[in-house]
DNA sequence: TTAATGATGAATGTCGACAATCGACATAAA
DNA sequence: TTTATGTCGATTGTCGACATTCATCATTAA
């Protein structure tokens, strides 16, 4: 282990998990990569129980699977799984988008504005992993005004899982800029508080992540692909 | 224990949950209730670890709750709980039901119209039980064919906890007999393969289940509520 | 050569015990 | 009486060890 300060309140559990999670967005763990139990174990230098509970808090987020004997993995996003998280997305956000429009209030535009202007630095620098944590939670604080805490908690594992295979990729098809102005766009549509401007821009927008970002259909487009 | 058949091949956990589950259904176990992991872990005559991964499990179903150093608690379905649990449903059934109307096969409508005969059953029988049962299977049935496991883990889940509120009722505002019809009315907009039709009747009939079985928006409802 | 069988090591499932923490009650101070 | 503090039992968190199951590979028979 990398400290041994002596936080706790929270479970040791729940700590390694989060570590974990952190060891996989950094690409030290692959996707679909078995992980075992006494491995982990020696490594961060607590029990086998303590990993299992950490396996099943990793297991409630979906960011792995365990089959009874077989052991655990980091789950594997195939394109269908991919594809699977977006349907998924586009459905949960769309309608929690359109609930959320008559409780935005004055207070929540500004706190948009301010993620917005930190996207804009974020856009200005080219840092990726910065502009994904502000599309985070642009998205989330729009989400969050719904009122369906169990929409929110699904919502909240979709990002996760999103996040998680965006930081796999190596290069997006998409500009800093473009990203920025996407979100620009979304905020207006929220201003205007038409429901169906919003629900039409929530839809573009995925859609757009997903061509753009991930490069699929496309053959249907005509972008060069650009670095990170 | 009731038994101590030695079946194995699935955890003990997973046994122990399921156990656990068909207590609450029984109410033998009320909502918001604490478990405490040392009492059942003597009930059922495992260790406490094993009580512990059968929570986890449990968690992942939402029907409990826990709290780090709190312990654990039986889910509490409040009204709000049950409303955002409906919402949800709508919101997700609608969807794959729509999703599923191009892949229904003939061995399909076989399937369900073999469900409805045994609803038909059950409705003469006035046997709520059975209903729910067979409710649970047409619904499942028509989802599962909607492509995205996600949607479908999510959906089951929801299942359960529908189910668990449902069985923790003393009372439903409606006749077995008119549980019946709606679905029979489900399956022949289902028959149509219009979209517009199915979605319209999804809605409506999940609207009939929360105002005629739980009740709610009774002052708009003039019926008279019949015993279980 | 191929398929079936059996042995061996590795990994997961389960256990009981100890450690850390929480909640409730009793006691004391204001 | 009310609030604060300290003690103690109860409960959860963590641990290391044993039991069971799985996967691999060598061996053997066809």
């Amino acid at each position: 282990m990398d400290e041994d300060t002596i936080i706790l309140q929270k479970p040791l559990s729940q700590l390694i998990a989060d570590q974990i999670k952190a060891r996989i967005w950094n690409k030290e763990i692959q996707f679909g990569e078995r992980l075992l139990e006494t491995e982990l174990a020696e490594k961060y230098d607590v029990s086998r129980s303590t990993i299992r509970e950490a396996f099943k808090i990793m297991e409630i987020e979906e960011l792995v699977v365990s089959q009874a004997r077989k052991g655990t993995y980091v789950a594997d996003f195939t394109d269908q799984d991919v594809a699977e998280i977006i349907e998924l997305r586009t459905l949960i956000e769309a309608s929690a988008f359109m609930k959320a429009i008559p409780r935005l209030k004055k207070k929540d535009f500004q706190e948009l504005d301010k993620i917005m202007e930190h996207m804009k630095v974020g856009a200005d620098k080219k840092d990726w992993n910065e502009l994904f944590d502000l599309d985070m939670k642009f998205h989330s604080y729009v989400v969050n005004l719904c009122g369906n805490s169990r929409i929110i908690k699904i919502y909240d594992s979709l990002q996760v899982q999103i996040r998680t295979f965006l930081m796999h990729l190596d290069k997006y098809y998409s500009s800093h800029q473009s990203f920025y102005d996407e979100h620009k766009e979304l905020l207006e549509a929220l201003v205007s508080t038409d429901t169906e401007t919003v629900k039409e821009r929530v839809k573009n927008h995925i859609e757009y992540v997903e061509e753009k970002l991930l490069g699929v259909n496309q053959e249907n487009n005509k972008l060069e692909p650009e670095e990170v």
